[in-house]
DNA sequence: CACTCGTGGTA
DNA sequence: TTACCAAGAGT
């Protein structure tokens, strides 16, 4: 073999040395992570980090997730504290972060995990996968990272780099079969965990969606993409449908002491679980007038403005009113939140944009932390 | 498979 | 401002 075929970058043989070789000199440091040094000096993770770190992280950016991730584990440091944790208090301390379902299946998952299973983590991708709210990925993910098991992680990150890498010309999700078999080729068997984080390390930070870093990529000399000029052509998706408009009001009763008016939305659905102010229906935008006689009670309702909010799947647009009463019963599932922790309630952010309409700086914690 | 399900940051 | 997107899961 010539000196320059010894050079070319064989990827059944290279591919995961690089990348590991990188992430020991490149990898982000965590507050959920055991760096590779420390797990090199024997740090086991922990599976109750490592499951709420990646439950959080669906969907979500590192940036959002840190003050969350870090305000459970002070509340709840272990997975039988959630588990006897009241689902309110849960709510309460998800809200703002989306996508609700999920606290909803946190808690499940750590009362099944603590009453259950002994308030142990199941360390395989079948028994994490039988739990509330872990699927595909967040499976593999806790069996790689948490137990070292070699597990085929795919997320968007994976996807990026592989699809790209491959010049696969599959969109997805029809190309996730390709990435799962070329994973398990290359998928080192001494350190499955650190190499599912490497992969998304270099996803985040390198095999970036716009501008990739091509030139900091350990795996570029291997990458059919990069050899093309073809990087940010991938993945392939199919397109996306428009979002359709949604229209409401919404009604901020304030007592005379700053209480304010709420009620709690059914568990299941949009916002499922969570508090809001009482409202109309979200209905497709109609010609006709709010009807202020779905207001909580007759009051002397003043139109305060509006407000805009953009779901995945849908735009909305509520029309927001205010009524000062000096006392008033609360209506039936209704309750008065006192001024001082109106902060502090499950309000999803689509509603502590229509208090703070109605009552600006009233969702923002003032004096001393509650709950 | 297609659709539901949040939010905030970025170009 | 619009559009995309970020460690997906459940139905």
């Amino acid at each position: 073999m010539t000196r320059a075929a010894e050079q070319v970058f064989d990827t059944s043989r290279d591919f995961a040395p690089a990348l590991i070789g990188w992430y020991d000199r490149h990898h982000r440091s965590l507050p959920w992570r055991v760096n590779p040094d420390e797990r090199q000096q024997g740090v086991v993770p922990d599976p109750y980090r490592v499951w709420l770190s990646e439950i959080m992280l669906q969907q979500t950016t590192v940036a959002a997730v840190k003050a969350y991730f870090e305000k459970f584990v002070r509340l709840w440091p272990d997975v039988v504290a959630l588990a006897r944790a009241e689902s309110d208090d849960v709510m309460k301390a998800w809200a703002g972060l989306g996508y609700y379902s999920r606290a909803r299946n946190l808690k499940k998952c750590a009362e099944i995990v603590a009453f259950e299973h002994g308030g142990r983590f199941p360390d395989t991708e079948a028994g994490l996968k039988a739990l509330p709210g872990i699927g595909d990925y967040t499976a593999a993910a806790i069996a790689a990272i948490a137990f070292d098991r070699p597990a085929v992680v795919v997320d968007g990150n994976i996807e990026r780099v592989v699809t790209r890498f491959l010049v696969c010309e599959t969109p997805l999700p029809q190309a996730k079969p390709e990435i799962r078999a070329f994973l398990s080729t290359v998928l080192p068997k001494d350190r499955p965990g650190d190499f599912a984080q490497a992969m998304m390390d270099l996803g985040a930070t390198v095999c970036t969606p716009k501008s990739p870093a091509c030139i900091l990529c350990p795996l570029s000399d291997g990458c059919r993409a990069r050899s093309e000029g073809t990087q940010t052509r991938f993945p392939l998706k199919a397109p996306k449908a428009q979002k359709p408009e949604r229209v409401g009001a919404a009604f901020v009763a304030v007592r005379g002491d700053g209480a304010v008016l709420l009620r709690k939305r059914i568990e299941s659905g949009l916002l499922g679980g969570m508090s809001e102010v009482p409202g109309t229906a979200w209905t497709a935008r109609q010609d006709g007038q709010t009807e202020v006689e779905a207001a909580p009670f007759a009051a002397d309702w003043k139109r305060c403005g509006e407000i805009r909010h953009v779901f995945t799947h849908f735009a909305l647009t509520l029309t927001v009113y205010r009524a000062d009463l000096a006392a008033h019963p609360a209506p039936e599932d209704h309750w008065w939140s006192p001024r001082d922790q109106i902060a502090g309630e499950a309000l999803p952010s689509v509603m502590k944009k229509v208090v703070e309409k109605a009552i600006p700086g009233a969702t923002k914690a003032r004096g001393k932390a509650t709950s």
